[in-house]
DNA sequence: AAAATAATGCTAATTTTTTAGCATTAGGCT
DNA sequence: AGCCTAATGCTAAAAAATTAGCATTATTTT
């Protein structure tokens, strides 16, 4: 789910691919069936290929991967988790980036209220 | 793992307590079983119990796991990250948080440069 | 001290997943 | 058109996970 998460669409072949300690080709097929059977996802067909995509919408997906994140390692502390988003990437944020960030907390600000 | 990480260590019985759609108590003490073999958790004795913990550290679990979801749903952006928290919980987040991170944000700024 | 309780150890059966590999079908190329 | 390639359909075997349930051991209670 994550290899479709992050390419949006992707072929038996590629989730192969993708994966980092890789079973056999076979395995992935019967796999996507599976996750197929249990609502997970989805396919379209391209010519003679299975493009295999999430049913989830990104954003759907997105929320709910965010949520259980916070449960899981942040008590549910918003705060505790954009800390540490912000210590895990200090030194690649540019200024910009930082900037906008800003203005996102100061709109969070006035709604608040 | 996601139960052992959010509760910090449980025992069998406690994991197939917190499961959404748990399977058999002998399944889950299987799996622990197994996830133990895999190196993902270990175990303390407490009297005739066996408490699992995760294996790796809190924090490198996090840092771990925040990589992941930025990768996978963020194309590695952490302001989208950021962003994406900020607005899932708009309503709750307090003034005094709110201030917490305008700081935490004018240190990366400062370190940034 | 004995009984009750609650946990793991263990085993065998069942179910599910993983695998290999051939058959079939659609597309692309000469 | 005919050939080649690349994909899925399918099936049967092997491997792994799940299950139930009894044996054993340690703890707690009476």
């Amino acid at each position: 789910m994550d290899i479709l998460h992050r390419v949006g669409k992707a072929t038996a072949a590629d989730v192969l691919a993708a994966l980092p300690d890789p079973p056999s080709y076979s395995a992935v097929r019967a796999l996507l069936r599976l996750m197929e059977d249990k609502g997970y996802l989805r396919h379209e067909t391209d010519g003679t290929k299975y493009v295999f995509l999430p049913t989830l919408a990104p954003a759907k997906a997105r929320q709910s991967a965010l949520k259980q994140m916070l449960q899981t390692f942040f008590d549910g502390s918003t705060e505790q988790a954009v800390a540490a988003l912000l210590d895990l990437s200090k030194t690649k944020l540019k200024q910009e980036e930082l900037d906008r960030l800003s203005v996102l907390i100061e709109q969070a600000r006035k709604e608040g209220r």
